[in-house]
RNA sequence: GCCCGGGUGGUGAAAUUGGUAUACACAGCGGACUUAAAAUCCGCCGCCUACCUGCAUAAGGAGCGUACGGGUUCAAGUCCCGUCCCGGGCACCA
């Protein structure tokens, strides 16, 4: 075959017009995505290609589970959707040619509010629109070729799904998991919905934005503080796959804090002459230390000694009422003042045996622990700024121990000064110090440091009865009951001589009719008699079935076990066991809390049903970064902005080369509104579909590997993406323009090759090695730019120049690029004939560099003389460390840098440099 | 305020974890091919300079460079201390 020179001028074609050489077995010369595409994705569905069986044969390394959170049917994928998948794609596929039983699922998280408000809108059900959309989002993904198990795919709103949602919630009522209770509860106002604390963002829903209002509703919870401690503990000491970072949050939420709770008597009686609270006001402290500085007590505006205060003497009324203003709302916060109302109201200090009197303080939180704290002014920074503005004496009982703390001032480091004095005009931050400190003016304590002191505090107190260690947990119950329509019916029946009463087992699920349109006036389910209709189960009465839904968390919970029992008799069955727990879990951090923590808490509960062995879900978390994009806009009226999408925009430079603006194409100036993440409100987004149509799914699978990082967040830009399709198309016309070479040429053999095609392969397996490296620990975009590397190097070596070693260059480039690219891949893999020869490209052995290509005769060490790069010398590879360290010294950069000196020491790292010291 | 991350060319980023800083790309510049453009291919691309060699705004060399200031080390983007920014989490939590 005639080598192809990309110069030649051909006799019928004409100059600069590319010559085509005679192709095998009839391969196109260009690439073409849409073909390429069609044609392996078409083979991949013919042959069922990814079908995950349990204990399959073929894979001898056992399973690998690896699963992406579950998407919301939303109408179209998104591009945080292609990376999220993407990663999960790369991993099962890499995972896969290692030998190991993969499971890429994927399913729908089919209920919520957002099908509701879009029904609304267009006057459709929800059931219709959420299917509608499901149909589309499968589409898109099957287009990005993803190696997904499509036999396994679940919606959440299927009732053959969440009659297990219903079983399992009868079976934590049964065993006292879920309970039913009335609370104060965050109510949204414009979701008409319920709202766990977790949900309530800065005092506004999480979904609507709206201002979250106080009621007193009735609901299911999920006694999920149960699992605090557990939940803790496998936070800090189980999940080495997931990052601090992630681990942290978590424990923040979780919020463990170890005191002592304990009780100041009194003898305030209510308006019945009942002593209130039984005559014991409890506070818990984590500063019981500091005990004997209580010189006040402050309570909620909501405690019953508030209350009682307002009985006795009316004229405090509006001024504790007003304690409860200004809400919990961020930056007010930080500026509001403390303040407060005494009440006359004087109550015992538990170990002195003096009076205390109670405030009524706008900072303490009737939901947390009692509602009251003991005010500490002299060790606790709001204590002491509520006592310095109201003049309550401040007492010091801690010091700075001259004992264990070692003073010092910045001229004079590490020696020893006087301890500092207390203040109480001014607050320090030792004062709130647990460390280097002990007690003082405090009796029996003096002298103590924070632990003993705590011990003896909780002796003398639990030796009266008043107190004793407690733990408390930021974490609540997990309220589950929503007020919506759309959702998991919860499964109970509401009888008027028995009360609530549970749908019998036999009878789930409780299905959802389909065909309501909600119109904003509230649940349609109280309308719907057909649904609410029934008989008590206990008398047989007629009775009335709850309408109340579940929170979608509750479905979010647990699909990733149903992914692996698909269609099981049960909840989950044996097949659970094999894949769980899962090996890798992919999603954005924004679940990081909720979603996260409630999943395993639920796989703890179904462990202590029997349900499953295993205590953790996730043994490895990857959290992929957002995608962003520029913003620009055109000023509106009234400081609005009119977004405009950055398709539609020439940017526009300064002279640092910063984007700072752009025009329209009538030459409209618009603004630059900085980066932000992809969305619908700034217009930024990016449509996959647009990508996948002009480009293709490779050119926009490997786009997002390559941009960053996967938790790195990424700025999109148009011109990598014609990178990306560039690259795609090189790698094409490689195999092409040596097809019939490659198809028949036989193994490299090393030792025949010139030192010039040497050191090709030397690049070739470097480059494999740094990818191997690089998909170990899960760097896909410098996997992508190994694979560059390869193909830089193989491109040296023209057409007929070495057909074993373009051979072997094909095999390991087409295979390490396969899991970033498929398509391409999987056709050059057959076009080229390694399908005949090697199998599959999907079961295809994962290759590994020979260790010969990477021994080179000759090796560069870099010469550094007194630690800066001077030159670099040139050493036989077996080279010991004697005949290095002479060849170093005899460098000439040694006499010329060195001026003169004789070496001092010569340090060799091998293999990469040399280190004269003179 | 506390707790986690992070700050590297014009841009996205890399540096196998203490060993040649800027790999791989994008953009830009120059060239080849073309009537021309696109595409493709080749080359250049951190900063500074009357600091040195050179006619040179060519090419070398020296110097400086990973937010800033110190330190440890033969050697620091990487480790330590301090400071400043950016992102995230938590927050009148007792």
């Amino acid at each position: 075959m005639k080598p192809y020179n990309s110069k030649a001028y051909h006799p019928i074609l004409g100059r600069g017009l590319r010559y085509e050489p005679p192709r095998f077995p009839d391969m196109d010369s260009q690439y073409n995505h849409k073909t390429v595409e069609a044609t392996a994705q078409s083979q991949w569905r013919d042959t069922n290609a990814y079908l995950a069986i349990e204990n399959d044969p073929r894979f001898p390394k056992g399973k690998y589970y690896a699963c992406s959170m579950l998407p919301y049917p939303s109408g179209k994928l998104h591009m945080g959707h292609v990376r999220n998948y993407t990663i999960n794609d790369m991993l099962v596929r890499y995972k896969r040619m290692q030998g190991y039983n993969v499971l890429m699922p994927m399913g729908w998280d089919a209920f919520g509010l957002p099908a509701e408000n879009a029904a609304m809108k267009a006057k459709v059900a929800p059931a219709a629109w959420t299917y509608k959309n499901i149909e589309v989002m499968k589409a898109q993904s099957q287009a990005l070729g993803l190696a997904i198990d499509w036999s396994r795919e679940l919606a959440t709103c299927d009732p053959a799904y969440y009659k297990w949602n219903q079983w399992f919630f009868l079976k934590c009522l049964e065993n006292g998991l879920a309970y039913r209770k009335t609370q104060i509860v965050n109510w949204d106002p414009v979701d008409q919905t319920v709202l766990a604390n977790e949900q309530v963002v800065d005092g506004r829903g999480w979904r609507s934005g709206a201002l979250v209002e106080k009621r007193e509703i009735p609901g299911y919870y999920m006694n999920i503080t149960k699992y605090a401690e557990e939940l803790l503990d496998a936070t800090l000491h189980m999940l080495p796959g997931w990052s601090e970072r992630l681990r942290t949050i978590q424990e923040n939420w979780i919020g463990k804090s170890e005191g002592v709770r304990f009780a100041f008597p009194h003898d305030i009686k209510d308006a019945n002459g009942k002593p209130i609270q039984d005559g014991k006001m409890y506070v818990f402290t984590t500063r019981a230390d500091t005990i004997m500085g209580v010189t006040f007590v402050a309570v909620a505006p909501e405690h019953p000694l508030a209350v009682e205060a307002i009985r006795r003497y009316p004229e405090l009324g509006s001024k504790i009422h007003a304690l409860k203003l200004g809400g919990t709302t961020e930056a007010e916060l930080a500026l509001k003042e403390k303040e407060g109302v005494p009440t006359n109201l004087f109550v015992t200090h538990p170990l002195t045996g003096k009076d205390i009197e109670v405030w009524v303080a706008n900072y303490v939180l009737i939901s947390y622990g009692d509602g009251a704290v003991m005010g500490v002014p002299a060790h606790d920074e709001r204590d002491f700024a509520f006592a310095n503005w109201y003049r309550i004496p401040i007492k010091q009982v801690i010091e700075q121990d001259p004992k264990i703390a070692r003073w010092g001032s910045p001229s004079s480091p590490g020696v020893s000064v006087a301890p500092p004095d207390f203040d109480p005009s001014k607050w320090h931050d030792w004062y709130g110090s647990k460390a280097l400190t002990s007690c003082v003016n405090s009796g029996v304590l003096d002298g103590l440091h924070y632990e003993q002191a705590v011990s003896k505090v909780v002796e003398l107190l639990s030796a009266k009865g008043l107190g004793e260690k407690k733990t408390t947990y930021r974490l609540r119950d997990w309220g589950i009951s929503r007020q919506r329509y759309w959702g998991t019916p919860i499964p109970v029946i509401h009888c008027d001589d028995c009360g609530v009463v549970p749908v019998p087992e036999k009878d789930l699920p409780v299905v959802l009719p389909e065909h309501h349109i909600p119109d904003g006036s509230g649940n349609p389910l109280n309308k719907d008699e057909a649904f609410l209709k029934c008989t008590c189960p206990k008398c047989g009465k007629p009775a009335r079935r709850e309408t109340d839904t579940m929170d979608t968390f509750v479905d979010s919970a647990w699909y990733y076990m149903r992914y692996a029992s698909p269609n099981a008799e049960t909840m989950v069955d044996a097949r659970n066991d094999y894949w769980m727990p899962m090996d890798q879990y992919i999603g954005g951090i924004e679940h990081a809390v909720l979603h996260l923590l409630y999943a395993r808490f639920w796989t703890k509960a179904m462990r202590d049903m029997g349900l499953l062995k295993f205590d953790e879900p996730f043994k490895r978390m990857t959290n992929h970064g957002m995608l962003l994009n520029h913003i620009f806009y055109t000023p509106g009226s009234h400081g609005s902005k009119n977004f405009i999408p950055p398709t539609e925009v020439k940017p526009t430079h300064d002279e640092k080369g910063h984007i700072n603006g752009g025009t329209l194409a009538d030459g409209t100036r618009v603004e630059y509104g900085g980066i932000g993440k992809m969305g619908k409100t700034e217009r930024n987004g990016v449509d996959p579909q647009d990508l996948i149509d002009k480009y293709g799914a490779d050119t926009a699978r490997l786009y997002v590997m390559f941009v960053g990082g996967p938790e790195d967040p990424a700025v999109w830009s148009d011109t990598a993406v014609e990178g990306a399709m560039r690259f795609l198309r090189r790698v094409w016309t490689y195999c092409a323009d040596r097809a019939a070479e490659i198809a028949n040429a036989g193994a490299v053999d090393a030792n025949a090759l010139s030192a010039e095609l040497k050191a090709t392969r030397f690049e070739l397996h470097s480059a494999l090695k740094q990818s191997n490296f690089d998909y170990e620990r899960q760097q896909y975009n410098t996997v992508v730019s190994a694979s560059m590397k390869m193909l830089n190097a193989l491109e040296t070596v023209k057409p007929g120049a070495a057909p074993t070693l373009s051979r072997e260059g094909a095999s390991i480039l087409l295979r390490t690029l396969y899991p970033v690219a498929p398509h391409i891949t999987c056709k050059l893999w057959d076009d080229l004939g390694f399908e005949k020869t090697e199998g599959s490209l999907l079961n295809a052995k994962w290759p590994e560099p020979d260790a010969a290509a990477l021994v080179q005769d000759e090796i560069k060490l870099v010469l550094q003389i007194n630690g800066k790069t001077r030159g670099e010398i040139v050493v036989a590879s077996s080279a010991d460390k004697a005949t290095i360290e002479a060849a170093a010294a005899a460098a000439d950069e040694v006499a010329k840098f060195g001026e003169g000196r004789a070496p001092k020491k010569i340090i060799v790292v091998p293999g990469r440099l040399v280190n004269v010291v003179v």
